[in-house]
DNA sequence: CATTTAACATTTTTT
DNA sequence: ATGTTAAATG
């Protein structure tokens, strides 16, 4: 197929910097890599000339072979090139060059090759809490923080947040005076403080109290301290429409010098700790990177790249785009994304990346030439092309697509009607069939309808094809929804497949190597039980084996086994010996041995710490990928997100009830970041009338965060996601008592759901080896 | 009657 | 902590 006029602009644009806004099917990856081979048709141009970063390692994988495909390259030739991630070339970079590069904060650690980097959340939770009840043991000066501090966690998070903002700490200070990013932003706050603030009108001409003023009611319920000024004082009595804002701006200039200064602290401590301990995580691989590009020119002339493309762009970060441009030898940087379908900011992605593209590279220049020039090209040729035909989806669709925009989150959210660019389909098919369908049990009502649209002519496919179950993708907002439909599905037999991930150490694997790995180790009374149980005896007998803690009197073939065990070495033999015994083999048993022994890579069989990262396992129900999951002819349920870049000709997109979609979960965190409000903490430690000291809301915060409020437009980028997923049919479902604002105001006809689904025959449906 | 208050029900996404 | 909704208010 040849490219269409925008297509073939992008593809001979290869000098100068372009913005490409790549909507939903408009043929991205097939732009990326036509523009690939023509870069590399040029003379003297190889593939280590060409930096492409992707959003994922299965997006690079993919994108190479494309790229082999495309331009007939030796595969070995273009195996090595630097299409990969921001993290994994980060990772690469400061194996080659980042030895000693944490000298340049002050951190006397090295960087060596064999540098781990934490993909386990829950192992480095792990690692955290270790470093942080030694942090706290040491720095007392900090105490009154500790006592409002109930999750750890949450002030990993925290650091991560500022590390993809780029904020680094040095042993004094903060790195290139990164630090004013911490103390907010006063302008703004005050732009939004009147905005917020404004008595809303309403259709008939009256006013109503302002939005802030509406939000600021919950305060109510909070516990401040004594001298605290009263809610009604800061609200106003009935019938004030707004609050005072004499009293939010004194808030704002809260003096947060200790915090800030505990925070530091604490940040450049821990990444002192991650370093000591041969470990970095994803952050913090980005910051070290960073800081290596842009204190070493000799590396920066090595490394830096002729051409640089980026994809997925609109869910980069700001230190990746910093990265970036030091990775730039020249002004021939072609960013790839749609911000439409931004949807990470939960891992700190920031939009403004894509929307103020033009803006922020300007900005980052200033930034980082400030002492020395590291930027050296000139910003003027920028160009936008936009690509604006669709070869995915029907009109229908495309149209219903752009609603997703104008839809409230809740009931009183009013929204301006958003500019949106209108694609055209490419294709031809009208017959698309856009339904919404609501029950009061939302599972079977899918499954009735796909039913109904398996085999059945009325609705054929672009293709010509009547429907296939595999034809079917359900997408889902939360993963245990689409765990939950999954078992409605089996239960019917209808053959779905659930992509996402399984909670790995919760089968029967994990279960048993724990157990034994206890039985081998102290407390290895809980152990044998388990083992005992598992093996038969009922629980009077293993009552009676394990009754004298000191002599256990278990039979003698697990003794055997048992010493069998304590000679292994490694965490991967001991589990490799326990599976055989057990018969267990294929991927789960696979996965479970790759986890430990990724995560507790060089180091000696410590059982005291595995057997923690077990129970820490279990007790979250952490979620693991698993290889080769997929199945013949079965519905394809995921998460919405999971969802983003796949096509299907049928989507449902389920689950659109109150407090689910949009979601409205929000956890409480005793210390909070916000970009106009800096660094901010929550509770308070004070003295009450002379006796203890006890933790208070801090009334300052409560009231700054109710001003800079939750939005709601990811919530709408995401279901915009879910439904230019979709080719030819598309499906809406929710539960008909709980229906959010997203299902109600969504205006879509109505379908008729059939009764109840028909349970199959077995034999009509593959079995999935992972049910059992 | 429009607006405000108070009580009640829920509670993620993952490179 | 936040949205929904029924009851209270003036």
């Amino acid at each position: 197929m040849d490219p269409n006029n925008k297509q073939q602009k992008i593809i001979d644009s290869t000098n100068g910097i372009y913005v490409v806004d790549a909507g939903p099917g408009t043929g991205k990856t097939f732009t990326i890599t036509k523009r690939y081979s023509e870069i590399l048709q040029k003379q003297d141009i190889t593939p280590e000339d060409i930096f492409l970063a992707t959003f994922t390692n299965n997006a690079a994988d993919e994108m190479t072979e494309r790229i082999i495909q495309e331009t007939g390259v030796d595969p070995s030739k273009i195996y090595d090139a630097p299409i990969s991630t921001f993290h994994g070339y980060c990772k690469k970079l400061l194996e080659l060059y980042g030895y000693d590069v944490a000298q340049e904060i002050g951190i006397n650690e090295y960087i060596t090759e064999d540098l781990n980097t934490i993909e386990s959340h829950l192992r480095e939770t792990q690692y955290f809490n270790n470093f942080y009840s030694q942090f706290k043991q040491e720095n007392t000066e900090y105490n009154s923080f500790y006592s409002i501090i109930d999750s750890p966690a949450d002030l990993l998070q925290l650091m991560k947040n500022l590390a993809s903002r780029g904020i680094i700490p040095k042993e004094e200070g903060w790195f290139s005076n990164t630090g004013r990013h911490i103390e907010g932003k006063p302008e703004e706050f005050k732009k939004m403080l009147k905005s917020q603030n404004k008595p809303v009108n309403t259709d008939k001409g009256y006013k109503k109290q302002s939005e802030l003023r509406r939000k600021t009611y919950s305060l109510k319920w909070k516990n401040f301290e004594q001298n605290a000024p009263e809610v009604v004082d800061i609200r106003g009595e009935k019938g004030s429409k707004k609050i005072r804002e004499d009293l939010a701006k004194k808030a704002f200039k809260e003096d947060n010098e200790e915090l800030r200064t505990f925070l530091h602290d604490i940040y450049y401590a821990y990444l002192n700790y991650s370093l000591q301990n041969n470990f970095l995580n994803f952050n913090f691989l980005l910051i070290f990177a960073y800081l290596l590009l842009y204190q070493n020119k000799t590396v920066r002339d090595n490394e830096s790249f002729e051409y640089m493309m980026i994809d997925e762009f609109q869910d980069t970060n700001e230190i990746q785009l910093k990265t970036a441009m030091l990775l730039a030898k020249k002004p021939n940087i072609c960013v790839v994304g749609d911000w439409k379908q931004s949807i990470y900011s939960f891992q700190h992605a920031s939009i403004e990346n894509i929307l103020n593209f033009e803006q922020r590279i300007k900005d980052y220049k200033k930034e980082l030439n400030y002492d020395q020039e590291r930027i050296e090209f000139s910003i003027k040729d920028l160009e936008e092309i936009n690509l604006d035909i669709n070869y995915r989806s029907s009109q229908k669709i495309i149209d219903v697509s752009e609603k997703s925009f104008s839809l409230p989150a809740n009931y009183y959210e009013s929204l301006k009607k958003p500019e949106i660019e209108s694609y055209n389909s490419h294709k031809k098919y009208d017959e698309s069939v856009i339904e919404k369908i609501e029950a009061e049990d939302e599972g079977p009502a899918i499954l009735s309808k796909i039913q109904e649209i398996v085999d059945n002519p009325d609705y054929k496919l672009s293709n010509g094809e009547t429907p296939s179950f595999s034809d079917i993708a359900i997408l889902t907002r939360t993963r245990s929804f689409g765990v939950e439909l999954q078992e409605v599905a089996e239960k019917h037999n209808v053959p779905a497949s659930y992509e996402g991930g399984i909670e790995l150490f919760r089968k029967d694997p994990a279960i048993i190597l724990l157990a034994w790995l206890r039985a081998t180790s102290q407390n290895s009374a809980k152990g044998w039980s388990v083992i005992l149980e598992n093996a038969g005896y009922n629980i009077e007998e293993v009552k009676n084996m394990l009754n004298d803690e000191k002599d256990l009197d278990v039979p003698e073939k697990f003794i055997e086994f048992k010493q069998k065990l304590e000679g292994q070495s490694t965490i991967a033999g001991f589990a490799r010996v326990v599976f055989d015994r057990y018969g267990y083999s294929g991927p789960i048993p696979n996965k479970t041995i790759q986890v430990l022994q990724n995560v507790f890579v060089n180091s000696y069989l410590n059982k005291k710490e595995i057997i923690e990262f077990i129970e820490e396992n279990i007790d979250q129900g952490e979620i693991y990928e698993i290889d080769n999951t997929v199945r013949e002819n079965s519905i394809n349920i995921m998460t919405l997100h999971g969802s983003k870049g796949l096509e299907f000709p049928i989507v449902f997109i389920s689950d659109i009830n109150q407090s689910k979609f949009p979601s409205t979960n929000s956890y409480p965190k005793p210390i909070d970041f916000n970009e106009v409000l800096g660094l901010r903490q929550r509770k308070v430690l004070s003295r009450e009338s002379g006796n203890g000291v006890y933790v208070f809301d801090n009334w300052k915060s409560e009231l700054l965060f109710n001003i800079v409020s939750r939005e709601y437009d990811e919530e709408r980028r995401l279901m915009y996601v879910g439904m230019t997923r979709a080719e030819d049919h598309l499906f809406f479902s929710a539960n008909s008592r709980r229906k959010s604002t997203f299902f109600t105001k969504l205006d879509v006809e109505e379908g008729v759901i059939d009764s109840e689904p028909v349970v199959l025959e077995s034999s009509d449906v593959s079995r999935d080896v992972f049910s059992v």
